[in-house]
DNA sequence: TGCAATAAGTTTGTATACAAAGTATAATGC
DNA sequence: GCATTATACTTTGTATACAAACTTATTGCA
């Protein structure tokens, strides 16, 4: 009978440590950039698709969306977006990149290589990253559709 | 060339939503306990070796020392420890479970179970879990190990 | 049309998470 | 011995993270 409850048996603890050891990683790098890593995530929709709305951003990033709220307003006031109500339909509020936030994109475009640099240096043999994905996104998918 | 700054090839973005989506399920199991997700792992720790100091406990679960004196003075308050003193090095403060921290062990013994079927029910097929704690080992490990 | 149900986004309250600076004690070196 | 350095823990300030309640606009349908 294994003790469940044993520390290092838990695959959530391990989830749970490496989420912020890795958040640990971006903070000095985005923080070159004057953002956080959230902030970072809304960024990388944004780059993909500029003018959404924010449900589609909280379903994009899986970011909560009251939380959602303060990282957008922080981020307009840092001007690197400009909102917009959408017009046919005055509930939702649409955010576009303004300048300064398209050429924030450049800046951030050697973040992932080195991050990755970071965490797979060395790594590449012992860790199956498209496993690892794979088995991220059933695992996410899964609780998702929990409740 | 592919593009890294893609927001659905980034495995640190998986990490984090899965982290904070578990943690979301954890979420209620312990607030019928009254306790939280990291003053959980606390307990893991204690109910395998009481009796521990503060860096130990730091080790033991990887939280940030400041928060660990947030999290300590916590379940203080609501009497699930004992702290004292190490009289042989006086910057030293231990750790010990009250009676109703060692209670609260039993109340707890179930939660791993029901997590784990919450997040494998299904999945074990598809997610080779072993596999998947060894790479979070190896990455966790690689993280720690570089500054 | 009228209005209940729903959807989009905001607010509030509480609990993380962590860098950086601070305090007190212990160990080290000369 | 005593100054220096290091260790253990706390404090402070800022930024997450999220449940729950709230506001306003839209939809569905009797």
């Amino acid at each position: 009978m294994e003790n469940l409850l044993k520390l290092d048996k838990q695959i959530c603890h391990r989830l749970y440590t490496a989420s912020n050891s890795i958040n640990r990683l971006y903070r000095p790098l985005l923080n070159n950039l004057g953002i956080t890593y959230p902030q970072y995530l809304v960024f990388l929709a944004l780059w993909e698709n500029d003018g959404i709305s924010m449900s589609q951003l909280t379903e994009r990033t899986s970011l909560d969306k009251g939380f959602l709220t303060t990282i957008i307003k922080s981020i307009d006031e840092k001007q690197f977006i400009t909102l917009e109500s959408d017009p046919n339909d005055k509930r939702k509020k649409i955010i576009y990149l303004s300048k300064k936030g398209k050429i924030l994109k450049d800046k951030a475009k050697l973040i992932p290589e080195k991050l990755l640099c970071q965490i797979t240096e060395n790594l590449s043999d012992e860790v199956n990253l498209n496993e690892l994905k794979r088995s991220l996104d059933i695992i996410i998918n899964s609780l998702n559709h929990k409740s």
